[in-house]
DNA sequence: AAATACAAATATCAAAGATAGTCAAAGTCA
DNA sequence: TGACTTTGACTATCTTTGATATTTGTATTT
């Protein structure tokens, strides 16, 4: 009963290390092998590889089109964490905050202490008190904060 | 007649137990199980398995959505923790939040990386779209859980 | 060679499905 | 009476699916 999407991300991260940070598919072909329509794919690609998640997506349409996707390794730090502070928006759900914290972690740009750190003050849990419809806005305002904190340290 | 809170408070807690201290469910089928409705549950997480409780509750919405819990387990500085833990209140100011980290790093308990971190997230920069009334017990609530993410860290 | 038509991909978007969360009213018990 | 519990309708979030649009390569026509 596993989700869909997990199995496609696990699928992408596998044949991305297999081949030294850099796959190339074809999206029918894998969307067949995980037995789902072809447009999960792109989801999963819009959720778990955006650049905010360190990776670059490219793609081409029509005859012989594809995906490539790439970790970007050779960034700095700095621009790790300004990709990340780009791709925190105006809201922000604890689902996104959790992915791209992970993210975060996978490239060794904060450790996983701080990864929870930062994940626990933007926990549903940590805002209960505050207002559901400004929750989002405020957990992007202190997830970028706390971008902003790692950057200084 | 046992109370339904009490008879789901156990059911959580033994399969905590049986896990190792952390465990996995879905919030229909315990609910189910409990012959309650699913907001039940979720009252009973928010009443008996607080951060105040040290517990610390994950949850996802949407398909294959799932609820982890799981109980901190004290560490090393988990007298100073919870000391820490302890003296946090119902609310608390920025001024005041700054002075308990300020402590915590002199005795070396979290770096102070780790500390520019949680004063960013706790901060009235971060917290200046929640409501002022209720911004001071936001504050403490975020703080709680952070102290809990260091302890099971 | 340029224009056109067609086929072969991917992207987009919205609806439907699957969970969990919220909130307030009603019930219960000390 | 007041705090805690129980319920359920409504909301929010995340996933899955499929119809339609867009892009690109290739064959055909002029």
């Amino acid at each position: 009963m596993a989700r869909l999407v997990d199995v496609i991300e696990e699928m992408i991260k596998q044949l991305v290390d297999e081949n030294n940070g850099s796959c190339t598919i074809n999206r029918s072909q894998l969307a067949e092998k995980a037995n789902c329509v072809p447009s999960q794919v792109t989801y999963v690609l819009s959720t778990r590889f955006s650049s905010g998640n360190g990776y670059i997506v490219e793609s081409r349409r029509g005859g012989g089109g594809q995906i490539t996707i790439t970790r970007a390794q050779y960034m700095t730090e700095e621009d790790y964490l300004h990709q990340m502070m780009d791709s925190v928006g105006n809201d922000m759900t604890q689902q996104q905050a959790k992915n791209l914290l992970a993210s975060a972690v996978s490239c060794g740009v904060i450790t996983s202490k701080e990864a929870t750190l930062i994940m626990s003050a933007v926990s549903d849990r940590a805002l209960a008190k505050v207002e559901p419809d400004i929750r989002s806005v405020t957990r992007a305002d202190i997830m970028k904060n706390a971008i902003l904190a790692l950057m200084i340290t």
